[in-house]
Order: C-alpha cells, then sequence, then structure tokens
DNA sequence: ACCATTTGACCTGT
DNA sequence: ACAGGTCAAATGGT
C-alpha cells in the first residue's frame, strides 16, 4: 500500500504560511485520508453490525467537510483574494476538445459556485449523498454532462425516467469526489413522484444484484423524515445502501442523513 | 428501427 | 461575462 502524504505536520509549519492556512491544509488532508478510509472499508461497513463504525466514519468526513467550508465562507467575507485556487496540482482539462466550455478555465479564476437549489430559485429539496455506486434502484436517462470549474471529474445531470409518462421531474446529477475517483457525489433535486413500485420490483430488484440480503426498504412515503425539513432523496440513499451493499450515505449542504434509519432491517407491515 | 448516450449550443442566474 | 443547467441533434449500440 502506498501512503503518499503522512506528513501533514510539516507542510503546515512551513515558513511564512498563516496559521489558517496551515489549519485548512491539515483539514483537507484529514479530509482526504478519511475518505480513503472509508473506501477502503466500505465493503465492511455496509453490514449491520459494523452501523455504529459507519456512522462514525460518515460523520468524520462530515465534520472535516464542515469545518473546511466554515474557514473557505469566512476567507471569502474578509478578503478580495480570488477565493480558491484549482484544487489538484495535476488538474488538467478533459481531453475532448470539442467542449466549447473548455476555454473558459483558462481565461479568469472565479469563484465557485455553489449549485443548482442554491442559485437557481428551485422551490425542491436539494440533498447531496456519497456513494460508490451511482444505482439507487431508480431508472435515470441521462440529458447532459458538464465539466466543472475547479473539478478535475466532470458532472452528469440525470433526470427520473418517468418525467414524461408520471410527471416525475425528480432529477439528479452525478460527480466523482474528488478525493477518491470511487467515491460519487449524488445531488437530488426534487422528489419522484413516481413511487408506486410494487413489492414484485423490488424483489426482483434485489435480486438482480445478487445480494442475499434480508434488507428490504420501506416505500418512499414510509421513510423516516430528515431532521430538516426536505425529506425524499434520504429515501433514495436508503434504496441504494439495502440493494447494493456498498453504498454510505452522509449529510451535506443542508440535511443530515442517520445511518440508522436507512440501514436498519424494515419490519414487514 | 429504436433507444440511450454524447455533446455543442443555448438558457438562466449571478 | 461566465459557470452551471438543460435541450436536442448526432451518434452509437442492440
Amino acid at each position: 500500500m502506498k501512503w503518499d502524504d503522512e506528513r501533514g505536520s510539516k507542510s503546515s509549519l512551513r515558513k511564512g504560511s498563516s496559521m489558517k492556512a496551515a489549519t485548512m491544509e491539515e483539514l483537507t488532508r484529514g479530509k482526504k485520508q478519511a475518505f480513503r478510509l472509508l473506501s477502503l472499508l466500505k465493503d465492511l461497513l455496509s453490514s449491520p453490525e459494523n452501523q455504529l463504525a459507519a456512522e462514525l466514519l460518515v460523520d468524520v468526513v462530515g465534520c472535516f467537510t464542515r469545518a473546511l467550508s466554515y474557514l473557505e465562507l469566512e476567507r471569502e467575507e474578509t478578503t478580495d483574494q480570488p477565493p480558491r485556487p484549482v484544487p489538484d496540482a495535476d488538474f488538467r482539462p478533459c481531453s475532448d476538445e470539442r467542449r466549447s466550455d473548455l476555454g473558459r478555465r483558462e481565461r479568469k479564476l472565479h469563484t465557485p459556485r455553489k449549485i443548482n437549489c442554491q442559485t437557481r430559485a428551485y422551490p425542491y429539496s436539494c440533498r447531496t449523498i456519497l456513494s460508490t455506486t451511482i444505482e439507487d434502484g431508480h431508472i435515470w436517462r441521462k440529458y447532459g454532462q458538464k465539466d466543472i470549474y475547479g473539478t478535475k471529474h466532470s458532472r452528469s445531470y440525470y433526470r427520473c425516467i418517468h418525467k414524461h409518462d408520471r410527471g416525475c421531474r425528480v432529477t439528479r446529477h452525478v460527480q466523482k469526489t474528488e478525493e477518491d475517483d470511487s467515491v460519487f457525489a449524488i445531488t437530488y433535486i426534487g422528489e419522484h413522484t413516481c413511487i408506486h413500485k410494487s413489492r414484485d420490483e423490488e424483489v426482483i430488484s434485489n435480486h438482480s444484484t445478487g445480494s442475499s440480503s434480508t434488507l428490504h426498504r420501506p416505500l418512499f412515503t414510509d421513510l423516516a423524515p430528515l431532521t430538516t425539513e426536505g425529506s425524499s432523496p434520504a429515501s433514495l440513499m436508503a434504496d441504494s445502501v439495502s440493494r447494493h451493499g456498498g453504498s454510505l450515505g452522509m449529510e451535506f449542504d443542508s440535511g443530515v442523513f442517520k445511518l440508522d434509519d436507512w440501514l436498519a432491517p424494515t419490519e414487514d407491515e
């Protein structure tokens, strides 16, 4: 196994770097390492007996993420400096020359904007989860892909396949995390209104994954609510976890997902 | 032929 | 002006 950046304290005490910069550096490193651990242990943590460990680790990643956000916010408020450098030194644009947007990256440094429901007037709930799979038990139609400024992975856009026949307007976008290529950040915008799935479909879906798990998820409307006012994407994550066994959820933005809400087996009605 | 994905163009919000 | 989101024609797979 290769550990490439164990030596945080040395770099953080570099001459001339501020305490805040050093703090951010340490937090960034901590977050990255926590991600690696999460990725390393994902199979182990998906079993119910390791639920507490999974919860703790997800919380650790969340703490780092939040701490970095707070520092970033404070810096943006107190300085005129362009706030964020390109995150990776080895960052380079996607090789696809045809994309008209690519040249824009080079032109100017800008603060990456917050996405979607924070920048646009969407009346829908918006939640981001982390998962090792993009499968969540729903059928999605991809309708776009964009290179996102300051990130090395492009973002893919999906809408529910039942948009037209059932009027389901939920969308999601999927992007690999900077820290770990095998972990996806999946942001759900809106809620499924096409949720009338039969038990048969659930069984088929479970069976198709090859999983011998006896876990069953309730239908969306049965799920425990989030700690914030929004609701349904937690259920999407719950589906993902129970069916695919390797997914891990966590909070982002405004919602907190409780692992025990979606890992615990559900009792049959 | 049909359907899903890709991707350049366009739209929207800041 | 620009980043991010969406549209829709082109393309590719079956």
